[in-house]
DNA sequence: ACCGCTCACGTGAACGTTCACGGACGCTCA
DNA sequence: TGAGCGTCCGTGAACGTTCACGTGAGCGGT
């Protein structure tokens, strides 16, 4: 008979590496068109019950999956963020990333997560490949705007921590300023006035800046040796900075740390050196980790709701997409709240 | 001129909801052909410098990005996974993500994360949009396979911590004989006689029936007093079910937690009721957090390679896709290690 | 003048779906 | 018997790219 498969033609190549099978295979196997199998596997109305089982069988045996490409080349709506983390085992990470896929969810969008491991090259690496894969991109970049841009191809981005004077690019930020504020005025009622910073980043950035002119504003000292910067943002980072820090000023009476994690180390490092805490030294942390209740003294902290940090970011990707203003300002960024516990 | 524009000859639509520019639409604007638009946008040779600059230029005043979905399909290749985890807040499951993500990103491809936040409902959902979008799925599912394939549509999977005689699906799972063994050893030596358990299950799973046949092997008393479950698997949950064992079992010496988070809920409980560990009580975990070693006392816990559990779960999808059998046995789990601090 | 080569660019075709139709068939009811 | 309707199924077309060619212009060499 001529013609029986009006539909794909064309020769059968009989390649051994064997393509992934297609809806016209499974049609002719089955003996009917495209239409029907694509009614029959996305289980619309409009088919016969008979025939339904015999197509999925078919399908079955091909082993046949639809082209996620294919179909959504044809109906639009699925949307595909870009989430890029620095580091997951930070426990700061995985509740951002929470509140990210938390929204997206709600928004029925997917999310595409990397870990940058803390590397640059990898944050550019990673924004090659979302460029072309996602239909916006939200986390924590180090580059400079421009830089961004140039691997960004177009695809609109949402900085994750960033102040609106530290990028054009949409962002949610934390109010450090505020944060360290609440900080330094618990420190300072309780009688410190030699209080180190144990930071996390070289230059200097929104902590620093802030941990200094509140010093400023309390009459405390601000030389430069009251800082210590510690560039592995963990315990033991903490540790070591803490050490140096011991070093450098021994009459130092109190700390405030970058995040939950170097100040924990800050905690462990003076104990073993001998200082009781909170009695010789008192630690302050910044994120509100669930692990500052567990370590001994429990840490006092600027609580940082993570998870709402994620979703704002999530929110921000929302306006970009509908063509809206990002929010700016005060509505995109989250406040710490101070949580007074044993520590300090 | 007639024919001015040979390509897309489609009578523009002027809706208000502006679609999305094509390759076309860049076309036309810079007086080229989809080809050069193709050629520049994708950096690729045999393009004039000037006509580039030309058609780079064009693109940016239409914001045109070319689709993931036309692209794909005309060049395989690109490869998503699904990544299904139960609860991101607990520190365990980012460091599983990481590993999978780690071993996913040397291979070129891209994992989607689904946080189904201990929801079975959510669990479905997630393998619904997942059938549809990821070319393989891995993660913690609670269902039994038929269920499971019912909502796979054809779909490889991967499941996370699950034995051979559990499911019919290629899975990577942990050997909780191996490490209840070590640990029951390390109590009995110690001179444990009555050891309770703080599962996380309500069944009898791997860890309870490791727990019952080395309590059985050693000689100790095994009612069902003994184990109590935790339903949440974190530091409440530990604290709320060791206070329910100390009620059932008063004399008891030790304890065994289904994981870290319990086991230090254990241990707080324990303080708070006036027993110190581990002279009272010994607390033993099981996980390998890297929160033991802040906790006090550092906490006592049989190590678990989280890491290489998802690195073996991208190592299995790997085979599936290419029509190797998936790993079975040993090769498919990790075994844990018993690290001894201070709890046990 | 011719050939051959390179450079810059354009043209159909193909990728695998779904959508909007339209047609065949059987049943019911007048 | 024919009109009308519902059920089931098939047919182009379209989605937005890239790939494999094809083409013409320019240039150097003989």
């Amino acid at each position: 008979m001529l013609g029986v498969w009006t539909d794909n033609q064309r020769a059968e190549r009989s390649d051994g590496a064997r393509r992934r099978a297609t809806i016209h295979d499974v049609a002719r196997l089955a003996g009917v068109s495209r239409q029907t199998v694509s009614r029959a596997v996305n289980d619309k109305g409009e088919i016969d019950p008979g025939t339904k089982e015999r197509v999925l069988e078919a399908a079955r045996l091909l082993d046949y999956r639809p082209s996620r490409f294919a179909r959504g080349l044809v109906q639009k709506g699925a949307v595909t963020a870009g989430l890029v983390i620095p580091d997951l085992r930070n426990p700061f990470f995985p509740e951002v990333a929470a509140g990210v896929l938390e929204a997206a969810e709600q928004r029925g969008w997917q999310v595409v997560v990397w870990d940058s491991r803390i590397d640059e090259a990898r944050e550019r690496e990673a924004l090659d490949v979302l460029s072309h894969q996602a239909d916006a991109v939200v986390g924590y970049f180090k580059d400079p705007d421009d830089v961004l841009t140039r691997h960004l191809g177009g695809v609109p981005l949402v900085l994750l921590e960033r102040g609106p004077q530290q990028t054009r690019f949409a962002a949610v930020g934390i109010d450090a300023a505020s944060g360290v504020e609440q900080g330094m005025d618990h420190l300072f009622r309780a009688g410190h006035r030699r209080i180190g910073m144990l930071d996390g980043v070289h230059g200097p950035g929104p902590r620093r800046q802030a941990f200094v002119q509140q010093a400023r504003r309390l009459g405390l000292p601000v030389d430069e040796d009251w800082v210590v910067v510690c560039p592995e943002h963990s315990v033991a980072g903490g540790e070591a900075g803490m050490e140096r820090l011991l070093a450098q000023r021994p009459d130092v009476t109190a700390v405030f740390g970058f995040n939950d994690l170097i100040a924990v180390g800050a905690m462990r490092t003076a104990r073993r050196r001998g200082r009781s805490v909170p009695g010789d030294l008192a630690v302050l942390g910044f994120d509100g980790l669930s692990l500052g209740e567990l370590v001994e003294p429990a840490l006092t902290t600027l609580h940082i709701d993570k998870r709402q940090l994620g979703r704002l970011a999530v929110e921000q990707v929302a306006r970009l997409r509908a063509g809206e203003e990002p929010l700016r300002g005060a509505d995109a960024w989250v406040t710490p709240e101070l949580v007074v516990r044993d520590s300090a």
